[in-house]
DNA sequence: TGAAATTATCTGTATATGCATCTAAATAGT
DNA sequence: ACTATTTAGATGCATATACAGATAATTTCA
């Protein structure tokens, strides 16, 4: 029998862990993103709405795994910046129809050299194998975790 | 030949994967952790701290794979909540050192159960395979990522 | 010793994250 | 049709994250 009323278990948190990964990873993405004044978030949410024209916020944040109270302020920087334009949905008014402007869809075209280069570090460090797997995991991890 | 030049690579992208599972997990954390008024980010800090008692800022930052300003911004809710104390060193005092108070130390005991769920949780969502590797491979990269 | 370089931390600014709550619009139930 | 409920999104608030730059203390070295 192991006591464990004040053992450390810091070290063992698999919160910790995904965390400092992200931390360590974004750093990464966002070194390699620099040049063309944009984040990883930033870039990932112009790739997500190339992908998905017209899709509504709601819907975005549920494919992001992401709060829509938190992706609505991620959109401002790039409202902003103009790369992206958020109409009303003459369907349902109460939604916003999210759309890359063309200024927006070249500087997603520009900055994907940045982009690659940061996934191919990733890769790199993590090899084949792993990084298959990582992928596999994760994705069916966030499967399995949808409530 | 593929052309590339306008495929969506968001998906496949390692660092939004990254992120993703960082945002669900840490939902889950906090959501067990809520009844004791700590997020996970707290209760870690309370453990690293708990852990290296005297530690400085930046030596902890380091451990945490966190900027050592993230750091202390970080303490700021420890610190009001009267968890956590930062005295001067007198070796350097240029160098603040960290110490749990006695609320801090027990607050951390007291939230050890809901620690402990959600990480059984996810532990039970992984299986016991995949946790084992995806520790191991989070832990090598972050280790090979290390500049 | 004394100036220069380095180091530890903090502040300003900006983005990222999510809960509680609000408003407006659509839908359901009667 | 009218009210009640639900849904889409926005705002207030608090925490999390990191880069640039400032400050103060230490260390280096001529």
């Amino acid at each position: 029998m192991t006591d464990t009323s004040k053992a450390d278990m810091t070290p063992a948190c698999t919160c910790l862990r995904f965390r400092k990964a992200a931390r360590r990873v974004t750093q990464i993405y966002d070194q390699h993103l620099e040049p063309y004044s944009l984040t990883i978030t930033q870039y990932g949410l112009l790739g997500h709405i190339r992908r998905f024209e017209g899709i509504g916020i709601g819907a975005l944040a549920e494919k992001l795994v992401m709060d829509p109270t938190t992706l609505t302020r991620n959109l401002r920087p790039l409202e902003r910046k103009g790369y992206v334009t958020l109409t009303p949905d003459d369907k349902d008014r109460r939604s916003r129809k999210l759309n890359l402007t063309r200024s927006g869809s070249e500087k997603l075209t520009a900055a994907k050299p940045g982009w690659r280069a940061a996934q191919e570090k990733i890769a790199a460090v993590l090899g084949p194998d792993n990084n298959a797997m990582m992928i596999d995991t994760i994705d069916q991890m966030i499967e399995d975790l949808k409530e």
